[in-house]
DNA sequence: CCGTCAAGGTGGTCGGACCACTACGGCCGA
DNA sequence: TCGGCCGTAGTGGTCCGACCACCTTGACGG
């Protein structure tokens, strides 16, 4: 009478909540190399098919990271690591999950941005206030969307919550904002945007946080409001 | 000279990108069935473990859904499917991470609680106010922290915007908040939550935003004072 | 008409084989 | 002695074929 494993669900689930549960648990430090998948799949008693499975499963999730040719290796954990499937949710949501989740890039944007604006640095403003410029000096649309992105990642970065800037970073992830934007800048959007981000650039030489997070807010708040309006919420 | 594939990464990275980029183009809606294993990885032109290694990492991410027996689906895509992964970030994360994220939590739980007190119907109110006094009636921890779960639930469900209590769901998942709330607890901060509790509800009943978002940020804040404490940061 | 049950189809698991790549260490030449 | 070259062992990546567990369907018999 082996009692050993409770037998509930599939192996390969079983075998990813075990790696979890290791790693948790501190028996598995962020960039420790785990065993091979052959010696892993015999200690856990189960294929190395199965095996594969939820070692792929964790890669995906950003918790594991496996080097051809050299082994499997915890990553750093970081928000960097995990988060990274967040833009998965922005590339496949659709309809009014696409308005909440602007609504919850609004609020988190704005208060990034007013944080921004107590604590950034002068070479990180110049760092902002270079893609300010690029972005105005150019009529690319995807030069604009990239410069556009990056204006806002030196913001969030500026703000001192790796979290938070890695969630925002998921947010905004390209592919999210290329739909979006794709319609909300034909209808000649470009001089309102270009508005607005010199308003927030301002509150941030100001440092001025109220300021800031009013300007970031009403920013992402147009392009939610516009969004809105062309779903017929 | 066959030119269908640009070879780039594994031949598994390519089928989840491949699946991914059908749901992204409509061509596969949610809720509907995708062909069997066998048939896709014939189509992609890949074996069927590959295949399945792909499929596992979509299934993980809350995209496809197998049932064992019948196909794999596609699932609805709302926020719940996709954001059921946020939980192993705050499984997984340790030290000055886990402040960020109650700090995100921070945010986004004042807002959702403002805009609940201006949202929330009788029934929801009703419903908030049980988990209320079933967590003062009980000494229990598990039953506690069961109730304040179910009680910030109800709230952020209040604020109707499914996306951002998704979010916020997976920022409390259990373990988390057992491993925060077990050192938080011990300091007798039971009676100083029941306060805060009461005064969120209080805010609610009153349907006043701003003393909610007040109380809400106050509340999450009490716990982030108390770890980033513990932390030395 | 409805419950039963058998068969086919589906995902789940397994084991083995081979390929592609990396890392390491010994060998050879300078 | 030193440094680069190269072979080899070991790793993850891919493929194949088989079998199992489970669900669905529809024919069958009551």
């Amino acid at each position: 009478m082996d009692e050993t494993a409770p037998q509930k669900g599939t192996v390969t689930q079983r075998a990813i909540e075990q790696i979890k549960a290791f790693i948790a648990e501190g028996r598995l430090e962020p960039g420790e190399r785990l065993p091979t998948e052959r010696d892993l799949a015999v200690q856990l008693g189960i294929s190395r098919s199965s095996m594969r499975e939820a070692i792929r499963a964790l890669t995906v999730l950003g918790v594991l990271e496996a080097r051809h040719g050299s082994g499997i290796y915890v990553t750093q954990l970081e928000a960097g690591d995990l988060l990274e499937t967040f833009g998965v949710v922005a590339d496949l949501s659709r309809g009014p999950a696409l308005v909440e989740l602007l609504q919850v890039r609004r609020i988190l944007e704005s208060t990034a941005t007013a944080l921004a604006a107590a604590r950034i640095t002068p070479d990180q403003l110049a760092e902002v206030e270079k893609h300010l410029l690029a972005m105005n000096a150019t009529d690319d649309p995807e030069e604009i969307l990239a410069h556009d992105l990056a204006f806002h990642r030196e913001i969030a970065a500026a703000a001192g919550n790796d979290t938070m800037a890695a969630i925002l970073e998921g947010l905004s992830s390209r592919t999210f904002r290329a739909r979006v934007w794709r319609g909300y800048q034909e209808e000649g959007a470009f001089e309102r945007t270009r508005r607005e981000h010199a308003a927030i650039h301002r509150a941030l030489v100001s440092r001025d946080p109220e300021a800031a997070r009013a300007a970031a807010a009403a920013h992402v708040g147009e392009v939610e409001e516009w969004l809105r309006a062309q779903l017929g919420v």
